[in-house]
DNA sequence: ATCAAAAACTAATAAGTGTTAGTTTTGTTG
DNA sequence: CAACAAAACTAACACTTATTAGTTTTTGAT
């Protein structure tokens, strides 16, 4: 009979990962060394190799990881048939849950995935590149039905991915405003502007 | 008499800290080797030692470069006395330029600063929280004078600034939009929104 | 208790790191 | 041309890197 895999129900890998994510963010993924893993999973580094294929093995698990996530939230959005505005703020919305949530892993994916070796990257930036175009149809439909202003819907789609990003800053200063505010006044700030009407 | 210092009125420290920044920018601070620079400066690796610190002093001069900058640009901005909105518009072009025409180097004061040693690295951020706070109090007058909507600063001045640093993904893009027009609409939405009235 | 598999360990390797010392080349001035 | 300084070079150092090999310990089922 299969035995509970570790503590938790997690499975040695998965701790590691999990660490890897935190550490690749803290320190980059050049900068992290397979000892300060070894050292935050408390092993030696050489026995880390019992359960993963290397260190650029575990980079890549965390970035396709999420770059699946996204796929797989877009498609939903796709099948469905609301409002175009429903539609984009079911995308903001999501960015925001996934940063709040997995905020080590997507940190990861949006920076140091350039260390992926080929043909990783070249797969990753065009799943990438293939998420960004669907938000891009989803906007230029938009703005066909007169649901949206008539601005460049590339530069649109790029302007909230970014600001989306910024929560990556706001991790380090939850005082300031709580998770449910945030997502709202951000949300908001890019569907309406700040200037008043 | 001085001679004119290296081709072109650059000093070879400057040709190396051009250098650095792109280097910087594309391996990463930690992934980017003395001998990587000195290849791309045509030189051995001890040679560049007579013209610089160290590795970590490179990085240095860049951030703070930056950094100081942008001081100087909200101290303008915090003297004349218009429009909120033509303050803020004001601060957003200039991020803008900034990003247009030094993109290097901001693009590695925006991302390599945390390898900066202490206690370069508390300086570098608190120089950058000073700023935030002092384009929070621009946001925040504003909102008194009823010249923007009641959100929250904090979060409107995030999602700004993290907008703007969309830019560093643009410009590997350039084709789809021009220059001029990506910040017009890039401006636009964040004062207006995407949403039509 | 026994046996096998899983996972830990130690030791070692080859390559790459920033940087220093010491020397030679280059370039400019008197 | 001689002399001096600036800036290049080679060689080397002391470390750190990811990873492999080989061995021992731990674990779990019979």
């Amino acid at each position: 009979m299969a035995k509970i895999k570790s503590e938790k129900n997690f499975s040695k890998k998965e701790v590691i990962l999990k660490s890897a994510a935190e550490l690749f963010r803290t320190k980059g993924f050049s900068a992290a060394s397979m000892r300060n893993l070894a050292d935050a999973v408390g092993v030696e580094a050489p026995s880390l190799y019992n359960h993963i294929g290397s260190k650029s093995q575990l980079l890549q698990d965390i970035c396709f990881k999420m770059a699946n996530c996204y796929t797989a939230h877009i498609d939903e959005v796709e099948l469905v048939n609301p409002e175009t505005v429903t539609k984009i703020e079911s995308i903001l919305r999501f960015h925001i849950e996934m940063m709040l949530l997995h905020f080590d892993e997507v940190f990861v994916a949006n920076h140091e995935w350039k260390y992926l070796p080929e043909p990783m990257l070249s797969n990753f930036l065009s799943q990438r590149r293939t998420y960004e175009k669907r938000f891009i149809a989803i906007v230029e439909a938009g703005i066909k039905k007169k649901e949206i202003k008539k601005v460049n819907a590339y530069t649109t789609v790029l302007t909230c991915l970014s600001a989306l990003r910024g929560l990556e800053f706001w991790q380090r200063n939850k005082k300031n405003v709580s998770a449910k505010q945030l997502e709202d006044d951000m949300v908001a700030i890019l569907l309406h502007g700040i200037i008043k009407n």
